[in-house]
DNA sequence: GCGATCAGCGGCACG
DNA sequence: CGTGCCGTTGATCGC
């Protein structure tokens, strides 16, 4: 177990030279910034990146408990019974601190890690926004596309496109269940563009599920919603098919 | 340096017994699920928590680059050149799996961590709307609150209260800069509630600042906004003035 | 459990 | 830089 001074060397070593450091140990933690926060003693894991990321873990839970983003000045302070680490983020607006005292510290190790890869993510709204593109006729026929990630004023519409009788179609697109928030966001845009365009216009919304909610401003707005049904592949997503879900439900 | 038997049978162990492991090693790293990844070779960090929580972390940036919520699974697997730990989430609905290939495990270690405490947080939304229940004469003189944290079917009202011509007001807190989905918000609330009451409701937005298409989308509908200046005090929040910010722009 | 919203949201991409 | 919005959002709270 090593000791404080210890520990104190292996964060500012590695902060001095590029590397990552973990520290494990019984600490306090305070931040101030946006917010404020305390958390009492009790055993922490804590990692500090080549970039100024700083973060405390509990034992539980994915969120870290306390946090500072890219580009935070990390010191550390010897006491006769403490290891103070503060993580300072001084950008031009926001200024925020967290600071924490360890009192002892079971592990502290650093590593220079060497990592140049990105990841790549399948199955994203962007990704299925760009299939749904080239296949609006799942729609409905006669649909043309005209832009994908169209911005106006107000947002970026996913899909703008044009029906069989030249009216403007907005395609919202979501990869999860829709709610309120994805309908006034479908609704602003219509809203703008009918305006704008002078010139009918419509709003679909797209996605694998609607909340009852949401389906009943969809429909008191006069907006339309189709049920996407995808399948995320290992190069790339798929869609299996596009159902208008409405017209069922008014059956009744 | 462990080796890979040793870095899995650490890992075994504190799944087993409740521990958090954290190994640091040369990775390839996949995941399938509510969408997938491929992340190609390269060092990284890894946290598995007794929780399940499972985070794969490169070398900078704040979130986990792969990653698992509590729950999950976790198996190793020792071949002659890799280890490979598999965390599976097999939850009702979303199925879940990240697969890690170590190629080799530069620490490999686990904590018994023992931790009862909670994070306290200053200067929420919540705590915003309760101070600002308290004063409402702040944003004008014989405003009366009603009830906080009023359920609807379309949500949750921050403030209700009610002006001295007993019109419906409600009240929507942004503890930072408002924008459009912040006025939909409200302008839901103000459509839900004038309809069902049938009484002449209003809507104010107080928040430290609002962009500016959220200010005309407020006007457009009708809505007030008031810039709210609060500070975060430590084991508080306070707020220190509201000021009416609408009028000045329409005096232009 | 679902639904809606908050979060010190973080991150990205476009103006 | 701000604005808007997606995210494997996560976390929380009320129904």
């Amino acid at each position: 177990m090593p000791s404080l001074k210890e520990a104190k060397r292996v964060v500012d070593e590695a902060f001095d030279s590029g590397k990552l450091a973990v520290l494990v140990g019984r600490c306090k933690v305070a931040y101030e910034g946006r917010a404020a926060s305390k958390l009492s003693e009790g055993d922490r894991l804590l990692v500090i990146k080549p970039d100024g990321t700083f973060l405390v873990h509990q034992n539980k839970g994915m969120a870290a408990i306390n946090y500072q983003g890219p580009g935070t000045a990390v010191s550390t302070k010897l006491d006769d019974t403490e290891l103070v680490l503060t993580a300072e983020n001084t950008r031009p607006k926001i200024k925020e601190k967290i600071e924490v005292r360890f009192y002892e510290v079971y592990s502290a190790e650093s590593f220079a890690l060497k990592d140049d890869s990105e990841l790549k993510v399948f199955g994203s709204e962007r990704e299925l926004a760009e299939l749904l593109m080239q296949d609006l006729h799942l729609i409905e026929k006669g649909l043309v596309p005209l832009k994908q990630e169209s911005e106006v004023r107000r947002g970026t519409i996913d899909i703008l496109a044009e029906d069989l009788r030249k009216r403007l179609v907005i395609i919202e697109v979501k990869r999860r269940t829709a709610g309120l928030d994805a309908v006034t966001q479908l609704a602003r845009y219509v809203d703008e563009l009918s305006k704008r365009k002078d010139r009918q216009t419509r709003g679909i919304l797209c996605a694998p599920e609607v909340t009852p909610n949401a389906l009943k401003m969809l429909e008191h707005e006069g907006l339309e919603f189709f049920k996407l049904d995808y399948k995320i592949e290992n190069p790339s997503a798929k869609i299996m098919g596009l159902q208008k879900k409405q017209k069922m439900l008014q059956e009744f």
